[in-house]
DNA sequence: GTAAGTACTATACAAAAGGATAGTTAAATA
DNA sequence: TATTTAACTATCCTTTTGTATAGTACTTAC
């Protein structure tokens, strides 16, 4: 409604706007296709904040399930093995009495701290923002 | 398998680990809060793609879905409705006849600029990783 | 023997996300 | 009159994600 305009040069709405996408065709999806390789190892609720906690150090499954507000455990089990199949995190089994199972990040793994550096940033703000507006 | 080993030393497994988030109790939990504000408002396979879309330039509703490859109509217009609530993304209703909508990115949308950069990086190697392994 | 802890797996189910297809309104075009 | 385009909405369906609850194997503690 506020941004209804009456319209005066047709040609006008939207031309700048597709021009910067459409010279050179598909710039603009190609553009897309590595944020969505990204997003389909990380994507959902679960992985990052799995992969922060263990950015605080190696943990057994109960601790990143106490650290990890929320989580359950099939939930937990099941994104340990998503995340190892593509090797971010490792699975180290040890013999002790009882076995103890340790999680650890991978190098690979590690390679994300600028990724969640970055979200935690603007994460910030945007709580900062909404928490504002109320 | 090959991580299996006997226990020597039963007090150095894990340990190394755990003290640095359970020192300050909560600490790692707290840091992942902000990155779980930012999901909420990110997740899915399709917000940030929409995003960078607009990146390029004011768009309509059909040249997104053209340049966004593999959404469908139902989809992008249910995200675009999220994306503007979250007033990331501006509609714009120009009275022209037939009727133009527009959508751009407001100044808060545009503040995920390097959020999406550390992203294409990382998915850009990931990509080569697993292109590479096969 | 019973209970408790660790690291899970199994089952059943509910909710959310996503996909396929079709329909709507309204004007413009053939 | 029929078709096309734009910008959707509606319906139905499948898949994924998430929740709740229970169970298992093993060992230590009471």
């Amino acid at each position: 409604m506020e941004n209804t305009v009456t319209k005066e040069n047709p040609e006008e709405v939207g031309n700048h706007a597709s021009s910067a996408c459409t010279k050179s065709l598909g710039e603009c999806t190609k553009s897309i296709l590595p944020v969505r390789d990204a997003l389909e190892v990380l994507s959902g609720k679960w992985k990052l904040p799995i992969i922060i906690s263990l950015m605080f150090g190696n943990k057994r499954f109960s601790q990143i399930a106490k650290e990890v507000p929320g989580i359950t455990d099939k939930m937990l089990s099941k994104e340990l093995r998503d995340l190892e199949a593509n090797e971010l995190v490792k699975r180290s089994v040890y013999n002790a009495i009882p076995v103890v199972v340790e999680y650890s990040l991978t190098e690979y793994g590690f390679s994300l701290q600028n990724v969640i550096a970055v979200l935690r940033n603007w994460g910030t703000t945007h709580r900062k923002r909404i928490m504002g507006a109320e």
